[in-house]
DNA sequence: TTGTCAATTGTCAGTGGCTGTCACTAGCCT
DNA sequence: AGGCTAGTGACAGCCACTGACAATTGACAA
């Protein structure tokens, strides 16, 4: 038998509906969650509004919070992929603001075939304000963070294991990202722009305090 | 029968009962939890062996996941009555330090009467080690997260939502001891000295850059 | 075109967390 | 002693999730 090469311009039939049964699973979820709220939707709602199985929706998603974080998971690729191309002589915390910022500028290419950019941030809001969802969405982050100290530590050429500092600059950014959305969710202005603004607003705060010479051996242990 | 000895405060069989179940449910399930595993233990198998019924389980604890933070909420009970003891003209960053570092000290005292020390770190290790219980810590923190916040702005005599430094700094503080418990975790020393002596060196590299000449633009009182 | 293979899906049955309801028991109070 | 009520057990049911197996359908070769 020979194998399929999936060529970048021959999707296949069969591939192009699985993508469009998964895209239509995610809109039609996130479009469900955000009217309904989370908990008020089943399941099966979603599966029916599709028309597939219930069992089909479990092999698309492994649990009724992953297709909640569909969209959420290629921002999040977009910030590291922004953060690996950023300029190595750039400093770490600065590294990781531009790269934020450029998520946040990009996030409409980044998602819009999928689902408008208008519906995503209904649904950065109700992740925000789900408490199942807020669980899920930190513990991803933390995830997260395990990855972008690794990026920071291989950038300034550190042992991610023997030197804490990325990994405590990570979690200190982490958090202060955290706090950027909770006060989002709060606040009034639930644009992008909105967002976009606070987390320069935020990330203004610590960042002076976390660049002073990094690079520089320490002056005290 | 006899009279019930007047103490402090009278009891009430009725009350001595619940609690027993209470503390009966806590020592069970961490037992089972840490040995099973989460995932590997049912309610039903809590329920059982305390020979109540599961739906009396849910009388006592919204949740599985409750009863796993039971002990956890004691330790941080304890933390926050420390930060609130701290004497004022102490910096925010001291205070936390200290109050954390406490807490750690009179783990023993606080939760010795539900569960022996070793249960609770093992149920610790526990819980950075299960997925689903790692989302509910962290949840569970960044709730936290917002009291501290509010407790550190009242000391400093600021106003926690016009001013971001006291959530910002929480966050930062916060996004380091998750740090600490999850080295400490992967780590090989899991003692409560182990976890005390990481908190303190972790904290050390993060300090001096938060702690500097926090309150000069702002002078106080 | 057609037959075969393998991927995808639907159906069904079952587990486990969790909730509402209702009758019953046992501590509490007068 | 007897009424009140908190606490409980038993039962039924919802929903997320999983394993097993059969039916369907796209991919590919003959």
């Amino acid at each position: 038998m020979t194998l399929p090469a999936p060529g970048p311009s021959a999707p296949g039939l069969r591939e192009r509906k699985k993508r469009r049964t998964r895209d239509a699973l995610v809109r039609v979820a996130l479009e469900l969650f955000t009217t309904q709220g989370y908990e008020g939707t089943t399941v099966d709602e979603i599966a029916e509004a599709v028309e597939v199985s219930q069992r089909t929706f479990f092999r698309y998603f492994s649990s009724k919070e992953e297709v909640a974080f569909a969209v959420q998971r290629m921002v999040e690729e977009e910030f590291v992929r922004a953060l690996a191309a950023r300029p190595p002589e750039e400093g770490p915390f600065d590294a990781m603001r531009h790269s934020v910022l450029a998520a946040w500028d990009r996030v409409g290419e980044t998602i819009d075939e999928i689902v408008p950019v208008e519906l995503y941030l209904r649904t950065f809001f109700m992740i925000e304000s789900t408490p199942a969802l807020l669980a899920a969405h930190l513990r991803r982050s933390s995830e997260m963070e395990e990855t972008i100290a690794r990026l920071v530590a291989r950038r300034e050429g550190l042992d991610v294991d023997a030197d804490p500092r990325p990994r405590i600059a990570v979690a200190a950014f982490s958090g202060v990202m955290r706090v950027t959305g909770q006060m989002w969710g709060k606040g009034p202005d639930r644009t992008l722009e909105g967002i976009r603004a606070l987390t320069e607003w935020y990330l203004d705060h610590l960042g002076p305090a976390l660049s002073l010479h990094w690079r520089e051996p320490r002056a005290h242990g």
